[in-house]
DNA sequence: CGGACTTTCCCCACTCACAGAACAAAGCCG
DNA sequence: CGGCTTTGTTCTGTGAGTGGGGAAAGTCCG
């Protein structure tokens, strides 16, 4: 029994890569994507399927002659993804074609730290492998709130996972699961996912704002992540707005975060709620005892004007800082993801509005900026895509 | 005779590249580099012999055998620069391996427009011509101060460069020196010169900012230029520093630019001459009814402390908005160049301690920031290091 | 001065990847 | 049923590239 299966050349791990984005497909139509000669093309499909990776899966209509014989990635294949995040563990399994197959999320403080919360993420796991999920797992992908050492698999000084740093997450897991395991940051394992089945299927660069507990952003070059030299790339939440701006956690005034981060605006939608200019937000502090930035978006959501008002005044930060980034960069998009990202026209129309205004024209002409549409999903199939695109590779 | 030479396949090309950065080489040490068997190796050497790009340069000392037959680029090859600037033109040729062999360089409006002024280019090339240094133009690289299709070899919405808006630079010089041209943004061709031969030389992802007429910055991305969708990335003059900022150009109020361009600095500095603050400036005023960024920067660097003062804010503004890009795109090195940064250390330190306070740890930890090393130099060899990475690669 | 050793260059045969032709199989249409 | 089309399979030719075996041209040492 072979531990996990690897093409052998690049012909190969093209076939994968096709197989698993366009689906099964017949010898006939590959050969034309690949550019290789029926011969060769036939040859590389059979080492394929001696390697079970892909197998023949039936015949097509035919389309005037002979009917063609379909090739299918092994529907036995199963990618693992594991989305950790500040106050949350996603845990999914799918198949070679990345569709998700089973998907339990549960709360989970990142600070409990990283052996606690790896093994619970593997209790998860346990579930799914008990739904007969797992014949046998090809590889693993991992998301962390925090900066990573890509090549080395490994947090490095994260700023929100105390007991993380330089802790062994790929080793860990890798001895654990007995298959190729690829740790990133979370944001950027989520521009991967819209990479593959969200809003920039066909986008070679673009950014993705995640804006949640922190506020990051992944950035993709060239159709791939792009990490800086050592993991911190796209650490935008404590770009400065303002110098007289809030107090934030990392010691400088004024940081994007520290307006409109999850911690912020649970600490402005209380100054709001007990000011009384909101009844909705003073009524879920009476309740609760506290206010938090999902009340908001549950006020907002109810047309309560206070909370729209925060949330706009937060898109205008958010904005401020987007609009030099595009200046800068010039994306062929701009998504926005996480929380407080699910509800929020008031937030995308604000943001929009300053970026339009403060980016030059060259840069804002042809420039989407669209929520998410992917919601959770977008980090797990992330997390596989990153795993997928390794084990598809030739060794 | 043959136009325009070119490598025919990935190892003449390769082998180019190594006897352009590397210098003449034996057969033997090229086998190395470019793990070629002997056979196969001699083979590509006698066809680039044959096309006339390389040639043989003698035999080498023993080295306990037979001597070594060393080869090198054809002497004869030449590829051309034109810098263009928002006040100057520089003209250069180099050889093969991109030494400046002339360099011409003189005051030159780009407001007079694309026809008027790349007749003017070429009237210089003319004078390098007359000296013998041109018996075959093998390419030409061509820098302009403003964004750039890069595909059409055409500026697009130049905002400093009335009449350039998608004139054909590329096939005008191409038509008129008969072989290969591309044109690059002026900051994208510096950050290749320094790739090339500056401090970046070992380096992947840098960014080069120049504060200038304008402010600009090019992005290196793993050994390219990153130039965005639509060719205005690095555009980072309109960066908002703050809301409440002097008026750009632009329309909008506290852009960068409008603190510290060019212009910025003279408003500035004529302020000051006015307001009696600097003996210097204020003799500058008198004598020529005008104060420059150029006077600013003589000033500075004779002592005086209101020029000097003037050069800290600036200082001050580019770090706020360059703490920012490094957040963002965690560089390996961080370059400052054009006209202001000649003479600032004044200006290196504030930058350097904005930066290193606002961004984080892991983005700063190795992070040089540096003055620019090779002046007006930077521009040219970048133009022709552009221009030699086409030619050099098979068509 | 001559022989042992080294390094480089050159020629040749062998391997390998791949394309393309030829052939076989399996369908459509009239 | 026979021509036509599409697909899959087998076979052979070709060009790229490797590696071995001299030959050439040095150094070093006795």
């Amino acid at each position: 029994m072979r531990m996990t299966a690897r093409p052998e050349n690049l012909h190969q791990s093209r076939l994968l890569h096709l197989l698993r984005d366009e689906g099964p497909r017949s010898r006939a139509e590959l050969g034309e994507m690949v550019r290789l000669s029926r011969s060769k093309l036939a040859l590389e499909l059979d080492r394929l399927v001696e390697l079970g990776l892909v197998e023949p899966a039936g015949l097509a209509a035919s389309r005037g002659g002979r009917r063609s014989a379909v090739v299918r990635l092994s529907p036995r294949l199963r990618f693992v993804a594991f989305d950790i995040g500040a106050t949350s563990i996603d845990v999914a399994v799918t198949n070679g074609r990345l569709e998700v197959l089973g998907h339990v999320s549960e709360p989970c403080d990142v600070r409990l730290g990283a052996p606690a919360v790896l093994e619970r993420a593997l209790e998860l796991l346990g579930k799914l492998r008990d739904d007969g999920l797992l014949p046998q797992v090809h590889g693993a992908g991992i998301g962390v709130p925090g900066p990573v050492s890509f090549r080395e698999g490994i947090p490095v000084a994260p700023p929100i996972m105390p007991g993380w740093d330089r802790f062994p997450v790929r080793e860990a897991i890798g001895r654990e699961l007995g298959c190729p395991v690829l740790v990133d940051n979370d944001v950027n394992i989520m521009a991967l996912g819209e990479l593959h089945g969200g809003m920039a299927r066909s986008v070679d660069d673009f950014l993705l704002v995640k804006i949640g507990t922190g506020i990051g952003c992944g950035i993709v070059v060239g159709g791939g992540i792009y990490r800086g030299v050592s993991g911190g790339a796209g650490d935008i939440g404590h770009i400065r707005v303002d110098d007289d701006g809030p107090l934030c956690a990392c010691g400088n005034t004024g940081c994007l975060e520290a307006y409109f981060g999850g911690a912020a605006l649970a600490r402005d939608a209380l100054a709001v709620a007990r000011a009384g200019h909101s009844a909705l937000l003073a009524e879920r502090l009476a309740a609760t005892g506290d206010v938090t930035a999902a009340d908001v978006a549950a006020a907002a959501a109810a047309g309560d004007p206070a909370a729209v008002r925060l949330i706009r005044e937060g898109g205008h930060r958010v904005g401020q800082v987007l609009a030099g980034l595009v200046s800068f960069f010039n994306p062929g998009l701009v998504i926005i993801a996480g929380g407080v990202a699910r509800l929020g026209h008031a937030l995308l129309a604000e943001v929009r509005s300053v970026v339009y205004r403060r980016s030059p024209p060259l840069a804002t002409g042809n420039l989407p900026i669209v929520l998410s549409e992917l919601g959770d999903t977008a980090g797990v199939v992330g997390a596989t895509r990153l795993i997928s695109d390794h084990v598809f590779s030739p060794a």
